[in-house]
DNA sequence: ATTTATTTTGATTGGTCAATCAAATTTACC
DNA sequence: GGTAAATTTGATTGACCAATCAAAATAAAT
């Protein structure tokens, strides 16, 4: 029985999550409101309520969501390489992918880390992005491991891993009809492997 | 008179702006009234309305204001310089100088960028970014004329473009405790350097 | 079948907001 | 000094919103 409502608990907070995303590419973080959230998924009001805290449990969760799913994506076809240059470029590739195929998903992300803020006010995009953020580690300790193996040359991975997310989170910005989106991807691939590449 | 009265509108209205920029960034777009605004610049509600001709509107002078300020600070910089590459190791140096001077006003900036949305429903972010964004425009100009005069090696301008202001403004997110701008400025111009130098 | 627990509804409440406007104040001009 | 124009105020209006809650509907358990 418990197990049963919660079945049926997960499957509404899916449901609300889901209906959040919509709303959020169509009209954005600034306009949405638990009415409109409500309206999408053909709920009334009150369960929004009744199945979150408040309106920040719905986008927290909404986050969440996101960022699994981007992340697990992402992981999926980079653990199928094996040397750390192929996992590099895997990385690459499936970011862009990913936001290739998944607009909604993407701006939805987009509008709740920029706009969400914590109880004092902090940004969200200020709390993430660094040794939080599970891809921000996850690039990193490719490269690392790229470098122990003497796979790759001596740069700073650090710098290098915020390069690459903010090379991979500006195609996001671009108009679509104007970008060519596989070309991009293997001028970024070449344009790293230049710095990751050993002189010969 | 007519001048007189235009140098009283100016001045308030550029009141209006500054207090807009605080308000952004100690709040954020999402929680920004015209009220609060009223209340940073010591002035009424219904004097914004005198001035302005709605919030959108309020929003939108500041986004240019702030706009043109970075655009100068930018363009003063590299212009000092001769050779395309020297101009763009300057447009990487002051783009991120000026991050790290004017955190107030890159907040501001961000704020607006990501949030506002035209009547369309269509966000800003996805507007400029383009051709139609002066500091994507400019940066492009370098990269064309390092190439024409053989300077630079033949890489895809509009992917490095986006690359670079993708490096450039992923900085402004990472928390700036634990992010050495300086050591990220100079890694970044080495990183840049091996692609856009030639093969020797 | 009846009771109990869970889920869902929609009206309500108190609050904030953008925009308006009549009245007050200040400034410009003669 | 007096008048007209420009500037500024703050109360008001109507719309929207988050959150609450009593009542209804549904499902589960006995």
């Amino acid at each position: 029985m418990a197990d049963q409502s919660s079945f049926i608990t997960e499957a509404r907070r899916e449901q609300i999550i889901k209906a959040t995303i919509k709303v959020l590419d169509e009209i954005g973080f600034v306009s949405i409101s638990l009415a409109k959230i409500a309206k999408m998924a053909k709920v009334s009001t009150g369960l929004i309520s009744y199945h979150f805290k408040d309106k920040d449990d719905v986008l927290d969760n909404t986050l969440i969501y996101l960022l699994t799913i981007q992340f697990d994506y992402i992981k999926e076809r980079v653990s199928e390489e094996e040397t750390a240059y192929d996992q590099l470029i895997a990385f690459i590739d499936a970011s862009l992918a990913y936001q290739g195929a998944h607009t909604v998903n993407n701006i939805a992300l987009l509008e709740i880390i920029f706009n969400a803020r914590t109880e004092d006010n902090v940004p969200y995009y200020r709390v993430s992005s660094d040794e939080e953020d599970p891809l921000y580690v996850y690039l990193q300790e490719i490269l690392h491991s790229g470098q122990e193996t003497h796979e790759f040359s001596e740069f700073n991975i650090k710098s290098l891993t915020t390069m690459i997310q903010g090379a991979i989170s500006e195609s996001i910005l671009v108009n679509e009809e104007l970008f060519d989106l596989e070309a991009y991807k293997n001028d970024l691939v070449s344009m790293v492997t230049k710095i990751v590449e050993k002189k010969s």
